[in-house]
DNA sequence: CAGAAATAGCGAAACCTTTCGCTGAGTCAA
DNA sequence: TTGACTCAGCGAAAGGTTTCGCTATTTCTG
């Protein structure tokens, strides 16, 4: 049994989470239209969806409006690190910065992205002088 | 149906991968006891498992031994890189460099590696400028 | 109000992953 | 050769995910 919270997003689920965290807190009837869109299911499959990833807690709902409206339970930010950790400690052998170079590696980033990350990398080598 | 090559290894698939990257080539043996240490489970389980991710071309064998060796058929990196995509599309919104910046926030690294990260940057920075 | 359409939910089918029991073949030692 | 042991594989069970049909309820519209 997994914790509660602690669920890892299948994929469907992420495709879903994704939708949300772009619409923001929707109706069925919305995520379903994108859903739809990227894989021709039927609306039944989404109420349903969402169903499971209420009791997961992946989602939540507001009872109160009609038609009831979705919203993600978790951040973006929050499901990343979540599956981030999973990559780094399954196939990274805990070493998240040869991730982190390989990323990079194929990345496109903006000035102030890189110098946040120049910034970032300033600060972990201090760490580890300190 | 899953192309040819291009199928997501999933957990326990992942497990045995990294596994067989750990120990480089083995016999289903050698695979069993590691795996055996993490979850308890059956050698049939093993041999099964490897026998599917036979057939998914995951892993390849050479059948002349005995006992049979197992090899990874994919890299740690082009596994890793194919997780990466997904996640990055899936998630992250196509966009690298937040989920780099997320990576790198939880990173301890060696000073080599920080500066193969800054060259990185800098590279990334001429290409945006040229 | 009546009929049409949207909403909500349940249960089961379909599908995939993971687990294991059972079987048979090969090897080794007494 | 016989019994113990390892190796190999198959098929099916168990468990999880994803899909949808069917039904009931509510809301809209004429």
């Amino acid at each position: 049994m997994r914790e509660l919270g602690s669920a890892q997003p299948t994929a469907v689920e992420l495709e879903i989470l994704r939708i949300l965290w772009d619409l923001g807190p929707s109706p069925v009837r919305d995520v379903h239209t994108r859903l739809n869109e990227a894989k021709g299911t039927n609306y039944s499959t989404t109420v349903k969806m969402l169903s499971v990833m209420l009791t997961k807690k992946l989602v939540k709902r507001d009872e109160q409006a009609t038609p009831h409206i979705y919203s993600a339970a978790i951040t973006r930010d929050r499901a990343s690190k979540t599956i981030l950790n999973e990559l780094i400690e399954k196939v990274y052998d805990s070493s998240a910065m040869s991730l982190v170079l390989q990323a990079l590696s194929k990345s496109k980033a903006t000035k102030s992205e890189i110098d946040e990350a120049r910034k970032l990398l300033d600060e972990l080598e201090g760490k580890n002088e300190g």
